[in-house]
DNA sequence: TAAGGAACTTAGTCTCTGTTAAGGTACACG
DNA sequence: CGTGTACCTTAACAGAGACTAAGTTCCTTA
């Protein structure tokens, strides 16, 4: 009995509706996104969803909770590969990059939080203060001088920045990893 | 017998509605906060919304026009004010006071501005490229090497980071604006 | 003081939409 | 083959909540 529950013969059509799903909450909002929009754009028919996910809140969670853990992990590898060197330009470099590939994911992370269910929203909570505090301990290794809160506080601000990228579209994608690099630099090592 | 504040002028009970509106909808987004709880949290009882709005969404809409209304109207005013002269840190002043001052109706302004209705949808986002056209000017005045699109990436993400003051609650105000104040001046002009 | 009306109330109504019910079809597998 | 199972369909349901109707109070004003 090697065959699990997640089907090795179709690795796709949860997949596809939490993609589909992702764009059209980032187009609509979610409230405005009804579970037939999700379906037809998934080429199966509404209440197909029901059948990967226990309703469209959970669908929600589940992609937040999926961004959030993937940020997580990416900053967690990050820091590990430095082995105690300096790894802020590289969280920096890695979270413009997310940032540019899935603006989507960017809009409804922050926009649709409120939106997910109650244990969704604490877990993403709790991941995204772990990813917070990786980048705390990076800007204090930094900037020993730091007050803790105060980097706190500078690594939200870097965040807003770096995700300001849904708003500008009108830009080369290699100058916007130029522009938004150097900006969060420059702002990080600001004398606060 | 409760004698009201309503003696003479009936100065407040729409102004009311729309400052506990913004805040609910701040904590717990405009999906999930239903027509009786904006009356009951301004003293009167549901329905009592439709004699001082043509509906929910129309708050919500008016309440993001004003937003972005008086917004563009401080920024003209600091500008005008400037006559010809450098103008930046003036609106960064401006800027980071009114996202402290106002951080539910941040958080409500860049969130929910898909649930509002299309009309006022529009007439906000022209209000914010007019808003934005004020900064680029005075960013392309303090830096002429600056290509215009470049001028407005960096502003948009000069938004992103003076609005992540919801994120930050436990530092001092007055620390707050300092920190934000100086992140942004060195965002906007890093060398990108 | 009577009229008018603004502001509010309670008691519905009605639509939208998430969700469930009750099957169908194709394919793996004994 | 038959049988179970994963996946999907259409049809119906049910609840929520925005909005309307109709009546009340009270202030303003002539």
């Amino acid at each position: 009995m090697s065959s699990t529950t997640t089907s090795r013969r179709r690795p796709s059509r949860r997949g596809e509706l939490l993609a589909v799903a992702a764009q059209l909450f980032a187009e609509r909002g979610f409230a405005n996104v009804t579970v037939d929009d999700i379906g037809a754009a998934a080429g199966v028919s509404g209440p197909a969803l029901y059948h990967h996910f226990d309703g469209k809140e959970a669908l929600l969670g589940e992609m937040l909770v999926s961004i959030s853990a993937s940020l997580l992990e990416r900053g967690r590898s990050i820091v590990e590969q430095a082995q105690g060197g300096p790894a802020l330009d590289r969280l920096i470099a890695m979270h413009v990059d997310f940032a540019l590939d899935d603006r989507p994911l960017i809009t409804v992370h922050f926009r649709e939080l409120v939106n997910a269910p109650d244990a969704d929203r604490r877990r993403v909570r709790d991941l995204q203060n772990a990813y917070v505090e990786i980048w705390v301990q990076e800007l204090l290794n930094a900037h020993p001088e730091l007050d803790q809160q105060v980097a706190r506080t500078k690594v939200h601000a870097a965040f807003g920045l770096m995700n300001s990228t849904p708003y500008s579209t009108r830009v080369r994608r290699d100058e916007m990893t130029t522009i938004l690099r150097s900006m969060t630099r420059a702002a990080l090592a600001a004398d606060g």
